[in-house]
DNA sequence: TTAAATTATTCCTTGAAAGGAATATTCCGT
DNA sequence: ACGGAATATTCCTTTCAAGGAATAATTTAA
């Protein structure tokens, strides 16, 4: 795991801004700054974060710039965290080896 | 999410602690601090911030501290993964809604 | 009880990150 | 070209995290 994903998400608004365009989809730097109630530099800064640690894609459109999510870092963290499931996934894997081997017993006796 | 979890994981020699408990499994400070070369007290007030965190128990044993992963953490970051996966997800749905689509069809033109 | 081993804490310094305020830049419409 | 809107950048200050070095605390062994 690299470490600028998580730190890019470690700084409360940034994750609040992934979490925004996450829910609402695509926005501006003002949307952006006007929902999550930031002033407009400290937004364009966070954003500039997110965009070198390759968490946010930003489309220029005229005057504007529109902020959308990439995929990639959200896949990595979630392949990351595979090789943590094991962990808690441990009681489903014997839950799910106790039906299978309930299904191939022999009943006779 | 919260951003104690991400604030932990973001400084390198704390993710790779637990990327190492997680490989060989529990380990004491010194065990640490010697596979990562790093000094004991860093060591220490690493792993202090971790179980702060609440990313890794810590087990007193004599002389020692074992520490262990705890699950929770990586459960809660996973659950929070789970909003994002539709993203990604979504182009895997269309081919197997497309897959589904061409084994139903009509052929017979 | 003393010594050695393991870990924790304190103090200090340094560097980086974040916010505020002001200003610069860019783009559109007229 | 000019004014206004949206965004970027700069400068400054403050706060905080991290490492180094030294030392304290705890436990075991002898």
């Amino acid at each position: 795991m690299n470490t600028t994903t998580l730190t890019a998400l470690a700084e409360p608004n940034r994750l609040h801004i992934i979490e925004l365009i996450r829910d609402r989809g695509p926005l501006t730097i003002g949307d952006i700054a006007n929902r999550l109630e930031l002033n407009q530099p400290q937004t364009s800064k966070h954003v500039r974060v997110l965009h070198e640690a390759g968490l946010v894609e930003v489309q220029p459109a005229a005057n504007r710039r529109i902020i959308k999510l990439r995929t990639e870092p959200f896949q990595e963290l979630d392949h990351w965290l595979e090789s943590f499931r094991s962990m808690w996934d441990d009681r489903l894997d014997r839950l799910d080896e106790y039906l299978r081997d309930i299904q191939g017993r022999d009943h006779s006796d």
